[in-house]
DNA sequence: TAGATTGTTAATCGATTAACAATC
DNA sequence: TAGATTGTTAATCGATTAACAATC
């Protein structure tokens, strides 16, 4: 792989839909594929493409393009998803227990360990073979994993109080589910998995889409 | 409310995270707000939430900052989330049926209206309430309950049919949380909820923590 | 060679931030 | 009045796009 330069938060956001499209193509697809090529397919430009992928790859050839398995091999590797990020979920509501049971994050490089509830009922159920623990083995637990990411999937009212525990177990990430801010010191990394936000997007697209100009202007 | 101005989409994004916040605050507080206080509660920056309230609402008053109750209702209503949005779900998986048993949607305007799966075993199984039905009576059920939104929570590779299905059906947005780009033509909105690029974000900083700078000039 | 493609340098665009005037 | 706050105008910053040179 080339050397890692600094790399913005843009352009991160790009790369796993290249590598999602890398990965799914079929087998007897030719080993090369172009920026052009692959940009065209997802919509994008094809400079940005181009710049994109020379921030994570050794490079392309003229008139051939990337090879595909090597491009696959230097996103991955750039995401870190060459190896293994342990993590505990904290809340086995519904949500919480469709992510545990997710096959599809090995992919990622992401491994679940377990999840926390404050609800004896739901301790010890095992959805598709991970552990569900009371919250109150949460430290020791990640404290003896040395767990350095959170997924809180707990209701609004009580995701900052779970993100302070998991701060307070020496996290280092947390990706919350929950549908509002947390307070978090600036070391600590708050990823939101905001459906509130896409929700927003889609709901303004619909409204403009009904309500077309004309009647804007009445 | 305001004459609606064209609002970016950076802007529009950082919209509902006010409106969580205005909408969670204690019952008590007092009945208005500064954007500096928004700003510094939520670890922004003054002058971009001034900037962002001034689109949506009427406007604040000099010293004593906007009505939080007229706030929450100019968002709310830019956003569109005072009048219901019907929606269908294709893909009655555990992350489908755990979507289509969240009531939280409500308060986005977003309803719901059924799941839709091809696997014959799944359909009629009413978790909480909303119906499953086979994958068949999706056109009928979509153009008469005149459904303009449609939810993608298939595995990735029936991504794309899923979507070309909902597109037949007269639907003008999709929410996709399926881990690959879905083809539409432009007037067709897609918006992705990307997992994966959560967690590219995610690993990239778990990865930086541990691996700090002068192991990086080795 | 010609043409497709890469990678880079310069120009444009848009969004954020800073400075300031207006207001209660 | 003074000070907190709003809203606006100008400056900065960063990201995208366009133009072009290099390469096989």
């Amino acid at each position: 792989m080339v050397q890692k330069k600094e790399i913005s938060k843009s352009v991160l956001k790009r790369l796993p839909g290249y590598l999602a499209y890398l990965k799914n193509m079929p087998e007897d697809s030719p080993p090369h594929i172009s920026a052009t090529a692959l940009a065209n397919a997802l919509g994008m430009g094809e400079v940005q493409v181009r710049k994109d992928l020379a921030l994570v790859s050794d490079g392309g050839r003229p008139k051939i393009g990337y090879l595909r398995e090597g491009l696959i091999e230097d996103i991955e590797q750039f995401l870190g998803y060459d190896n293994t990020t342990d993590a505990v979920l904290v809340g086995a509501g519904r949500l919480g227990c469709a992510l545990l049971g997710y096959s599809g994050f090995e992919e990622y490089g992401l491994n679940i360990l377990a999840a926390f509830d404050s609800d004896p009922d739901k301790v010890g159920t095992d959805e598709s073979g991970k552990p569900i623990l009371h919250i109150g083995k949460l430290q020791s637990f990640c404290k003896s994993h040395k767990v350095l990411m959170g997924i809180v999937t707990v209701p609004a009212a009580h995701a900052q109080a779970a993100a302070d525990q998991l701060m307070e177990c020496g996290i280092k990430a947390i990706w919350n589910f929950a549908p509002v801010h947390l307070d978090a010191p600036p070391h600590i990394l708050v990823q939101n998995q905001n459906m509130a936000t896409s929700l927003a997007v889609l709901s303004v697209h619909l409204q403009a889409q009904m309500k077309p100009k004309k009647e804007l202007e009445q």
